[in-house]
RNA sequence: GGGGGCUUAGCUCAGCUGGUUCAGAGCAUCUGCCUUACAAGCAGAGGGUCACUGGUUCGAACCCAGUAGCCCCCA
């Protein structure tokens, strides 16, 4: 059979994951099997795949694969998100495109063309997965907002504000300009910018006095309706109860007086704009100002600025600086640095703005819900890595109100309904609405009688309003709270997500999934990093830093790409991508390619060889008792979610244990057949440990380990996910390590000295314990090219140490010139030092007294092996220089 | 401004409740090899005042305090 030596993924990994899904192998159903659940996290419905999911994604399929292997009924719920403000502006681009502008159309016309959009860009991203090799059960694919979905999002509205969970307000939010809708705090991306502070003189009426105001706003001018200073700052004292004009807009307004005011940053005084600023509407609240608002939703001026009116608030600011300096208002112009504002969505400069919006009472919810705290403090749920507690609970503890009304229209609309006075009522539709109106309004004419009826919000909810229920929804558990689905997998077991949704979407779902099942939605929360490059910049598509995941996968394979995602990941660790760790990856897939030619190159025969009567045992007995001890360690760090550190012990034991040793003792001689047991031997191990492997890489370990196993039956694939996880033997310990260590040693001493690998040498060995070596003489010959091993004292050739035992080497044909006295002292020294620190600490009498007797008997062995490994040495050296 | 975290080999990170001379891994580096499974490879090697200063302890990378630098979150 002729088999590249180059492992070419491509056809292996299509083909294998048409069979998958062809067999329905993720298919999940309830049972009697304990269930294993992870729900996805929705990417937006018109994403594409990017590297943060490549690794969340990855992430998530390990854990569902190993989970299926070990006999759970492992569900992995697909799905995606529909993303209200990024979808919209896809959208609203598109349109745009077009020739048409979103005003022109009707809500339903618009809504028509997203959903459009939607069947036509939808599924990509899941498709993408599917490269990826992410073992999702397909048929529960959901979708934020399909009807079910959406309805249970209405209902809970409902029902929340039927708690008094919810209320709409006047508040000042962040309003996105581009978006034209207000966002939530988690949404603003704060940057520091290179910004400056104009020095600007507002004149005292009728008089050359004046005060001096630093903003770095100037455009909100045309809002102010105070300027404030510090009680205590004695420079403007004498301003007290006086009154001042805002230039342009000759407004005469007061001076008012707050401890708020850091008397030391620019002039020490304040424009008050209680319509543009947080801090402003606060003080403007406190010593009741007016407001006036003078921007548009769209950042242009309004008609209430009186000035610059249709104008953008950016060319505002610069011509308003050029105005004031013109009419000598303005003194100067500083550069500062300041933070600012940034619309996750759109990047756009937010604006805070007043305006009527939809709230979740936080307080109260979580006065109701103590265990959304709790669960995750108490390590009910646990989050790794661990820290990222203290942030979370810093966050619920300070926590504010949640604004879930956005002003778009893709999206769940919001269920209130307003007369013409202003009368609001909340329910499901219209009817509904109405029925309710009659009974909280009886003292309003019929509504029909006017000639009206209610009219609908025009918002719609946050998508987080949508998302914090997906671990109840995708299981219909709103609908139908006791269906067999929900019952079985909720709550879930893990969820895989970046820290920074820790509270957009974490929280939320702890919060509903206490207050709707008054339990936890999952076990274990594993948080990833972020993907950044090298220059530890994140990975985003507006820096071009990041590669396109389907042409990585085209180039190094599925197989590849996971595990250079793998590699160096640690929860809560920022990962650091590397094309070198995909190109590991990818090396590793060819190394075990090259492992499975080699293996079903060999002709077998029942013939028994000398080197097989002799060594196969224990062989077998060391690889066996080698893999029981790396699959205990890949459990343990399973169990901590070490996944890295998993495939790290993985990836070393079948390059250097089973490629590196394993396979260079059982190698038949060129040309000869091995024998048939030995042959199964070696299969067996390598057939676990692509079951071992298949999580990580499934593709590969699929492709291998078939024609590992000879019993195919009657044709039928016997895929791995229907195995189980390897488990350990008790296979019988050998004591390897000296035999081990003196095969290095030698082809060490070939190395030091130059001598080529072809050339065989004869050693001694002077043991008190022969069977550390006798039972490995084969082996040890075989990989060390060694033609005969006697034990005894010998003073020819070169010397070594092997733990105690002496160690003499001698090359055949090679004439010894230069002796390694140096090298010998060298240890000596080092020994010397070693042993001096043993005995300084046994001559401790308060070591002695407080430390555990078993330590104290180690570090009494540890002094006699020094001072015979001494013994040894000296008499080596000496032996030399005589 | 408030809160949290980090600082260990060139790089990315381990180091679990303090106890194998001041310590490990992978990658990278260096040396020698195309030895018929694999050069995407083989056999070896080198490399660290565990940020700094002080303290606790018989004993500190690990515990405590301070200093410096970096990062994240919130305002």
């Amino acid at each position: 059979m002729e088999i590249s030596s180059k492992y070419s993924p491509k056809d292996i990994e299509t083909k294998w994951y048409k069979e998958w899904l062809d067999n329905n192998l993720f298919k999940s159903v309830p049972d009697h099997r304990e269930p294993y659940t992870i729900v996805i996290p929705p990417p937006n419905v018109t994403g594409v795949l990017h590297m943060g999911h490549m690794l969340n994604n990855t992430i998530q399929d390990v854990l569902i694969r190993r989970a299926r292997m070990l006999g759970k009924n492992a569900c992995w719920v697909p799905g995606t998100d529909h993303a209200s403000i990024a979808t919209e502006a896809k959208v609203v681009a598109m349109l745009k495109e077009k020739g048409i502008n979103k005003k022109d159309l009707t809500r339903d016309e618009f809504l028509a063309y997203a959903w459009e959009w939607k069947e036509k860009y939808g599924g990509i991203i899941l498709e993408q997965l599917k490269k990826l090799g992410c073992s999702c059960d397909w048929d529960r694919t959901r979708f934020t907002m399909e009807p079910s979905l959406s309805e249970a999002v209405i209902d809970v509205f409902i029902d929340l504000h039927n708690k008094g969970l919810i209320y709409r307000g006047s508040r000042m939010v962040n309003w996105d300009p581009a978006g034209k809708t207000a966002v939530s705090d988690e949404e603003v991306i704060y940057k520091e910018v290179d910004s400056k502070l104009y020095y600007i003189k507002y004149f005292v009426p009728n008089s050359d006095e004046f005060i001096m105001v630093a903003t770095t706003r100037p455009e909100t001018l045309l809002g102010d309706t105070a300027v404030c200073a510090n009680p205590k700052d004695e420079r403007y004292k004498k301003f007290i109860g006086k009154t001042v004009i805002v230039p342009i807009v000759n407004r005469e307004v007061p001076v008012i007086f707050d401890e708020y005011v850091d008397a030391e940053f620019g002039t020490g005084v304040l424009k008050i704009t209680p319509a543009h600023d947080i801090n402003d509407y606060n003080l403007g609240i406190k010593h009741k100002v007016a407001s006036i608002d003078c921007f548009n939703e769209d950042g242009t001026m309004s008609e209430a600025a009186g000035f610059y009116i249709g104008q953008d608030r950016f060319a505002v600011r610069k011509q308003i600086a050029k105005d004031l300096a013109e009419s000598g208002h303005l003194v100067k112009e500083e550069a500062i640095k300041n933070k600012v504002g940034y619309s996750e969505r759109t990047d756009a400069v937010i604006e805070p703005r007043i305006s009527k919006q939809w709230f979740v009472d936080m307080k109260k919810f979580m006065a109701l819900n103590p265990e959304v705290l709790e669960s995750v403090m108490s390590d009910d749920i646990n989050f790794y890595p661990p820290k990222l507690k203290n942030t979370y609970n810093h966050w619920i503890t300070n926590i504010k109100d949640w604004c879930i009304s956005r002003q778009l229209w893709w999206g769940q609309r919001i269920p209130a309904w307003y007369d013409d006075q202003g009368n609001t009522v909340v329910a499901k539709t219209h009817e509904e609405a109405l029925q309710l109106y009659r009974k909280m309004f009886p003292n309003i004419p019929p509504l029909g009688d006017r000639g009206l009826l209610l009219s609908q919000d025009d918002d719609v909810l946050d998508t987080w309003f949508s998302s914090w229920l997906w671990p109840i929804s995708v299981f219909d558990g709103f609908k139908n709270p006791e269906n067999d689905d929900i019952s079985y997998y909720y709550p879930t077991n893990d969820l895989v997500t970046a820290p920074e949704i820790m509270f957009f979407w974490v929280a939320r779902m702890i919060m509903s999934g206490y207050e709707y099942k008054k339990q936890k939605p999952f076990k274990n929360v594993y948080y990833t990093g972020i993907v950044r490059d090298k220059l530890r910049r994140k990975m985003s598509k507006s820096l071009g830093n990041s590669p396109d995941p389907l042409v990585l996968m085209d180039e190094y394979g599925a197989d590849g790409v996971r595990m250079g995602m793998l590699l160096c990941s640690p929860a809560g660790n920022d990962i650091l991508f590397d094309i070198s760790q995909v190109e590991q990856g990818r090396n590793f897939c060819n190394k075990i390619w090259n492992a499975y030619r080699l293996v079903m190159s060999w002709e077998s025969t029942s013939d028994a060889s000398e080197f097989y009567k002799n060594y196969s045992a224990i062989t077998n007995d060391w690889i066996e008792s080698r893999l029981d001890k790396a699959i205990q360690e890949i459990n343990e760090h399973f169990e901590k979610f070490r996944l890295s550190d998993a495939l790290m012990t993985l990836y070393k034991f079948i390059w250097d244990d089973f490629c590196s040793w394993y396979l260079e003792i059982m190698k038949p001689p060129y040309g000869q057949p091995i024998h048939e047991l030995a042959l199964g031997d070696v299969k067996s191990i390598f057939e676990r440990l692509m079951r071992l492997l298949h999580p990580f890489m499934p593709f590969i370990s699929e492709e291998i380990r078939g024609p590992l196993t000879q019993n195919g039956k009657n044709g039928a694939i016997d895929f791995i996910n229907n195995t189980s996880w390897p488990a350990p033997t008790q296979s019988k310990e050998v004591e390897y390590e000296n035999a081990f260590e003196l095969i290095t040693l030698i082809r060490n001493k070939r190395n030091e000295n130059g001598i080529s690998p072809k050339v065989s040498a004869k050693i001694c060995v002077s043991t008190q314990l022969e069977t550390r070596y006798r039972p490995f003489d084969g082996i040890i010959k075989k990989l060390a090219n060694v033609e005969s091993i006697d034990f005894g004292k010998n003073d020819k050739g070169l010397k070594g140490l092997v733990g105690k035992d002496e160690i003499s080497i001698e090359f055949v044909g090679w004439e010894m010139k230069a002796i390694d006295q140096l090298d010998l002292q060298k240890e000596i020294d080092y020994l010397q030092g070693f042993l001096t620190s043993v005995e300084v600490k046994l001559t401790n009498e308060k070591f002695l007294a407080n430390a555990k007797p078993d330590l104290i008997a180690k570090e009494q062995q540890k002094k006699t092996d020094a001072e015979s490994k001494i013994k040894t040495l000296q008499k080596q050296l000496s032996s030399i220089s005589s």
